[in-house]
DNA sequence: TATTGTTATACTCTATAACTATA
DNA sequence: TATAGTTATAGAGTATAACAATA
């Protein structure tokens, strides 16, 4: 209880569900602002502060990496990535961001992070921070359960 | 603050953006288990309650109206939805759910509600509860912004 | 042989544009 | 003409299976 105002009591489940699927479409909507996909935007957001193999994108994405190889390709052909031999493997082949990348990957970031701004603006500064704390709790359950990186910053 | 344990605190804005990901891989997982995508689940979902014109759908889902053709089609197809004529109308198509597409839902929403439950399950009761009260009203405010309707119940 | 990555193929999902049929 | 829906087409995203190359 004690929250802002009059909004409808679904359970946690259909809130949950709810809040992912709204944030999804807030998400999509900036993407396509820069003629991305959603996954694409994923793949800018991963690369922000790494320079993974294929096979390390493909369990980061949780994606087959027959569908790296196609998501890397298409991001390649519009510049926004590069592929770079890895030194100490010779068949490796690490991806990073070209500074394209990381341009529009800081727009679609910039874009979501005001419209979740936006949406909070009613809630208390405690609220705000209780509705952090709580997402994180929940996202480290998850990422306890199965194999995650909780380090992912998997927004943009 | 004053929440359970040692999750490390991203800004709201990777927070939700995180916990989006999570449910949705969580609720990707059960409805493959029914052999099933997401948009499928969500048509399922929206069905639970609605009989809605083709149209209708394409609003509900924000997709456009040949999108929800080939959705449909292939919906039908399973035999997980039925297009009936509408009474009224009689060029409007009326969208239903067949008994083994609210079972199919059923199977999804009741597998999504033991992974929810399993990664709130350390949280208080008052946690849970302000958990779920603060996600609706970030998902009302947004509803309040774009032309949304709220009673969606979007899950499975 | 085992691992990394690509290719071929097939299917789902999506939008745009053109079409039919009802109103 | 305007609205509801479908069809044709094109492209992104995805997985499976088969392949090449490195180890």
């Amino acid at each position: 209880m004690s929250v802002a105002g009059e909004s409808p009591d679904l359970g946690i489940v259909d809130a949950l569900a709810q809040l992912s699927f709204v944030l999804q479409a807030t998400l999509s909507r900036h993407a396509a602002g820069q003629d991305l996909s959603i996954i694409q935007t994923r793949l800018l957001g991963i690369l922000r502060d790494r320079e993974p193999t294929m096979q390390e994108l493909a369990r980061l994405l949780e994606l087959d990496k027959s569908s790296i190889t196609g998501l890397v390709d298409r991001a390649e052909k519009r510049g926004l990535v590069q592929r770079t031999p890895s030194t100490d493997d010779r068949h490796a082949i690490r991806v990073k961001l070209t500074p394209l990348g990381r341009r529009t990957g800081l727009v679609i970031r910039t874009g979501f992070q005001a419209d979740v701004a936006e949406a909070t603006k009613d809630l208390s500064d405690t609220e705000k921070s209780d509705l952090s704390t709580l997402a994180s709790t929940v996202v480290s359950a998850y990422a306890a359960k199965r194999g995650y990186t909780t380090s992912t910053k998997n927004s943009s």
